[in-house]
RNA sequence: GGCGCGAUGGCAGAGUGGUCAUGCAGCGGCCUGCAAAGCCGUGGACGUCGGUUCGAUUCCGGCUCGCGCCUCCA
C-alpha cells in the first residue's frame, strides 16, 4: 500500500488512483534559458524515481513533464545576445536532454512545450473570462481575479489576507487585487507575440501548465509535482486556473521535492550559488550524482559538498564491489520475498529512498558473506528499480580516472609485470608497482581469481 | 511582520513510545608475502526546558538556533 505526503493536506495519505491501475502525473519542468543546475537534477531524478516506483508497483503511468520555452528571462537572453529566442531554447533543451540521459532519467511520456499550446491557453483564458474568473485590462493584459476563487491559498496554507500582508512588490495599478496574476501579457515592441482577442502578446507563466496538463491528462488527474519553490505562486495559480475553467478538482496529490543547498543556503539562480549538472559531471560519475540525490529523502534539504559526493561514491563503490565477480542474471523481482519486501515497504512509505538504500547495503553484506548468485541478482534488480547498478561492476569501478598516463592496457601490463615479480618473490618490485599505481589513484587487489584493479 | 519546515552519534542520513537503521570515518580481530576488498566484533546520538506516561529521541507545549515561502526560481 503506497502512502505519499500530499502538500495539500500536509500529511501522508494512502494513494488511491482515479482510475484503478492507472496513474496520470504531471511535473513542472525547466524554463530553458540556461544549463540545468543540481536543483534541476534533483527534480529530474526524484520524479524519475517516483515514476519508476509506480511502474514497478504495477501502475500504468502517463508521465508529463513540460518545457517552458517562452518567458521573460528567455526574451531577455535573446535581446542580450541578438539570437532568436527559439535558438536559445533549442540549445538548452538539447543540453537538458544530455544531462538527463547521463543521470539515467527516463524520458517522460510527453514533453509538451509552452509555445505549442498557445491556442489552448487562449481558449482557457477566454473560458476564465466567461466564468468571471478573469478580466482584460485596457493595456491588453488579462489577469486572473484571485478573489473570485474562494479557496485561493489553500495549497500554500495561507489566506489571501496573509499573502497580501507579506506583499513585497509594487502592485500593478490595473490589477483589481494585488495578488491577481497575469494570464496574458501584452507584447512590448520587438518581443515575440501571438495574436489574441486582447491584442498581440504572450501567455503568463502559470496558464501553460494548466493547459498542457488538462489536455494530456484530462481536467482531473492524480499527481502533480515540482520543486518546493513552485508551491506559491505557481501551483496555487494552476489550481485556481484549472478549477476555475473546468469546474472540477484539478489534482488529487501534490508532491514537492526539497531544495539542494550550498552551505545551508538554497541553491538558486538568483543567489548565483549554483553548480550546473555538467560542471559536476566533470568531477563525478553521473551514477554517483544520482545516488547522492537518492541518499536523502526527496522532501528533505540536500546539502551539496565535495564530501557528500565523495561519500556517495564510496557508497556506490561498496554496492558494485559486492556485485563484482557474481553472476547477477536478470530477474523478475518477487515482491513477497524477504529483501524485496523490505525494499517495497520503504518505497511505499512516501518514497523513502534512504531506507530502501539501507536495505540494499544490508543485502550487499549478505552477498559478500554468501557470494550467492541469486542474492546478487536481487541486489542488481532492486538497484535497477532506483535507476542504479545497471552497469558491469568493473565498468563502474574502473571508470573516471583522471590519469591519462594510465590507460587500461598499461595497467594490465604493470599487473603482469608485478605478477612475474611476485612469482620470483621479488616483493620489493611488486610493491613498487603497486605504489606507483596507487599514486595514480589505481588500487590493485589480489584475489583468488588473480589481480583486479579499480580507480579510487 | 505573517506562515511553514527542521534540530539524531566525528560526518551524512533514516526511524521508533521500552531490542538493529544504513553509508563513510574510528578501534580490535580474521584473511593477505604486504596490501586492498571482504568478513567478525566494538565504542559513540537523539538542541533546550517543562508536561503526558510505568517508561520518550519518538506524543504535547514553551524556548533557542537553522532553513524556506510570502517576488522570478526546481
Amino acid at each position: 500500500m503506497l502512502t505519499l505526503y500530499n502538500t495539500l493536506s500536509r500529511r501522508k495519505e494512502v494513494f488511491v488512483p482515479i482510475e484503478p491501475g492507472r496513474v496520470r502525473m504531471y511535473v513542472c519542468g525547466m524554463t530553458v534559458y540556461d544549463y540545468c543546475h543540481l536543483g534541476h537534477a534533483r527534480v529530474l531524478v526524484v520524479f524519475d524515481t517516483i515514476v519508476r516506483w509506480l511502474r514497478a508497483s504495477g501502475y500504468q503511468v502517463t508521465y508529463v513533464r513540460n518545457i517552458t520555452d517562452i518567458d521573460d528571462k528567455i526574451i531577455q537572453r535573446a535581446q542580450a545576445s541578438g539570437e532568436p529566442y527559439t535558438h536559445i531554447t533549442q540549445r538548452f533543451i538539447d543540453a537538458m536532454h544530455e544531462d538527463e540521459r547521463a543521470l539515467n532519467v527516463l524520458p517522460p511520456d510527453h514533453e509538451p512545450r509552452a509555445t505549442e499550446y498557445v491556442g489552448r491557453m487562449l481558449d482557457m483564458i477566454q473560458s476564465l473570462i466567461d466564468r468571471g474568473h478573469a478580466y482584460p485590462t485596457e493595456t491588453g493584459d488579462v489577469y486572473y481575479a484571485v478573489r473570485s476563487f474562494p479557496s485561493y491559498g489553500r495549497l500554500s496554507g495561507k489566506t489571501l489576507d496573509e499573502l497580501i500582508a507579506g506583499e513585497r512588490v509594487e502592485p500593478d495599478p490595473h490589477k483589481r487585487d494585488p495578488l491577481d496574476f497575469a494570464l496574458w501579457k501584452a507584447a512590448k515592441p520587438g518581443e515575440p507575440a501571438w495574436p489574441s482577442p486582447w491584442g498581440p502578446g504572450r501567455p503568463g507563466w502559470h496558464i501553460e501548465c494548466s493547459a498542457m496538463g488538462s489536455h494530456l491528462l484530462g481536467p482531473h488527474f492524480d499527481i502533480h509535482g515540482g520543486g518546493q519553490d513552485l508551491i506559491f505562486p505557481h501551483h496555487e495559480n494552476e489550481i485556481a486556473q484549472s478549477e476555475g475553467a473546468h469546474g472540477c478538482t484539478f489534482v488529487n496529490y501534490w508532491l514537492h521535492n526539497g531544495f539542494v543547498r550550498v552551505n545551508e543556503e538554497k541553491m538558486s539562480k538568483s543567489l548565483g550559488n549554483f553548480f550546473t549538472i555538467r560542471e559536476v559531471l566533470r568531477l563525478y560519475d553521473a551514477e554517483v550524482v544520482r545516488l547522492f540525490i537518492l541518499r536523502a529523502h526527496y522532501r528533505s534539504p540536500l546539502n551539496y559538498s565535495d564530501t557528500q559526493l565523495d561519500e556517495a561514491r564510496a557508497a556506490l563503490t561498496r554496492l558494485y564491489t559486492a556485485l563484482r565477480g557474481t553472476e547477477a542474471a536478470a530477474l523478475t523481482i518477487d515482491w513477497a520475498s524477504a529483501w524485496p519486501a523490505r525494499f517495497k515497504a520503504a518505497m511505499d512509505d512516501d518514497f523513502n529512498t534512504p531506507e530502501a538504500l539501507a536495505v540494499l547495503f544490508e543485502l550487499a553484506s549478505e552477498v559478500n558473506r554468501t557470494r550467492s548468485a541469486p542474492l546478487a541478482a536481487e541486489l542488481k534488480a532492486l538497484g535497477g528499480v532506483l535507476g542504479l547498478l545497471g552497469r558491469e561492476p568493473e565498468a563502474f569501478l574502473q571508470a573516471g580516472g583522471t590519469h591519462a598516463d594510465y590507460p587500461p592496457e598499461r595497467i594490465e601490463a604493470l599487473i603482469a609485470e608485478r605478477l612475474e615479480a611476485r612469482r620470483k618473490r621479488d616483493y620489493a618490485r611488486a610493491d613498487a608497482i603497486r605504489a606507483q599505481l596507487k599514486a595514480a589513484g589505481i588500487v590493485l587487489e589480489d584475489g583468488p581469481q588473480g589481480t583486479t584493479w579499480r580507480r579510487l
